[in-house]
DNA sequence: TTGACAAAGTAAACGCAGTTTACAAAATGA
DNA sequence: TCATTTTGTAAACTGCGTTTACTTTGTCAA
């Protein structure tokens, strides 16, 4: 085998060091402050030498944040243990705003900055994608509470009741990280605000479902 | 008088230029397509000639954007009309989402970009900011709704039901800025998420009010 | 052991960004 | 007329992502 593996364990090394220090700039300062010059210096190397690691900056971070993503989409499926498909829903919302408020710079990267292009890119590249597997989550849970009867009457499409719910919840964690801090708003504390959030949109979605009471219609 | 006069109408009127050739760019292309050579190029100056009139790009870009943010806080005055305030609500709802769509760069700029420090600025910076006006306007609409018994009994304060309004809306907003055209969401069209959200959300936070709200619960 | 070859690394540069320095030209007002 | 202010410029500075051209180093077959 001779030293080949060894080798192989430096690269690998030296890949991490430089993903632990683009992290920790990443999540210090965000995407703007992870400067190429900025990581080789901390790892003192030259830096082309994360060119041979890593095939441009984004490439870097996207490979940065793969791991936090996984924890967001754990954090979520955390939330799929609730038995009730509206109590899961609000379940959902507050996990999904605990993980942007808490990771604020991975949140801007994946939801409130322009999402890379897909063009001409197939179905592998979004599988094992959290984001995609949330949404399914999300949408699913919908669809059974639409069949359970625990929807509004005018509320029949479980994406566009998924993506109202998401938008709620992403309207105030987007809001909280891009404007936190304006004095011309008295903002209500975040948690309140999530809370308020989760339970007037689910509300407003569920107010004056037929019944609960029509045993669960199988379906989807 | 002398030449004085004409000088100065002369130096509006390139002041002028240099706001034409930066909004045609900004529209276009976005804040980072605003280079200082590129708005040089097209008024056929040298870049040094923009600092003799704007201090930064940061501050030219706000002054580009001032006369645009009037058209922001005069459609959502126009939804001040309606009468009934939780349609008024909505009607602002729909008024904001529409600015926030035909304007991507701009609604970008204004509340999807980290807002600039306040820091140690008076109550003066931000007086005819609609920004404030419209915040405040709605506001004030929530609190006619609350007063009127149309709201929820659990929902009391004012800023916050005006919060959650707010980030409901940019939710869909935002949302759609970002991630239109991501191929692993099946969206719905946009006029349906904005209107899903206005009324989830005007619902939920007023199911259940006490007074005249039972006559009026029409289906959707 | 040697020597070809690939891998790992570097210094310096390229192009583009915002911005500034140092200077020239022109208009103004005394 | 002439000093002063205004208006403009060319060129540079710094910092960014990235690349070119080169050196060093380790590996492995002959």
């Amino acid at each position: 085998m001779g030293p080949t593996n060894r080798r192989e364990r430096e690269k690998e090394a030296l890949r991490t060091q430089i993903l632990d220090a683009a992290r920790y700039l990443f999540a210090r300062d965000g995407y703007d402050a992870v400067t190429m010059r900025a990581i080789a210096e901390r790892i003192e190397y030259s830096p082309r030498t994360i060119y041979l690691h890593f095939q441009d900056k984004e490439d870097l971070v996207r490979e940065l944040c793969r791991h936090d993503f996984q924890v967001f989409g754990a954090e979520l499926a955390k939330a799929g243990q609730v038995k009730s498909p509206l109590a899961r829903i609000k379940a959902m919302g507050r996990g999904y705003a605990a993980f942007g408020l808490q990771n604020p710079n991975h949140y801007r990267l994946m939801f409130m900055s322009d999402s890379p292009d897909y063009e001409g890119k197939g179905e592998e590249e979004w599988k094992d994608n959290p984001e995609v597997d949330a949404y399914a989550l999300l949408r699913d849970t919908v669809q059974q509470a639409i069949d359970q009867g625990l929807m509004a009457p005018a509320y029949t499409d479980a994406e566009l009741v998924a993506q109202t719910v998401w938008a709620g919840i992403h309207g105030v964690v987007a809001l909280a990280l891009a404007k936190e801090g304006d004095p011309w708003v008295d903002w209500r504390p975040i948690a309140a605000r999530v809370e308020a959030m989760s339970d007037a949109i689910v509300d407003g979605l569920s107010a004056g479902a037929a019944a609960p009471a029509r045993s669960a219609r199988k379906g989807r």
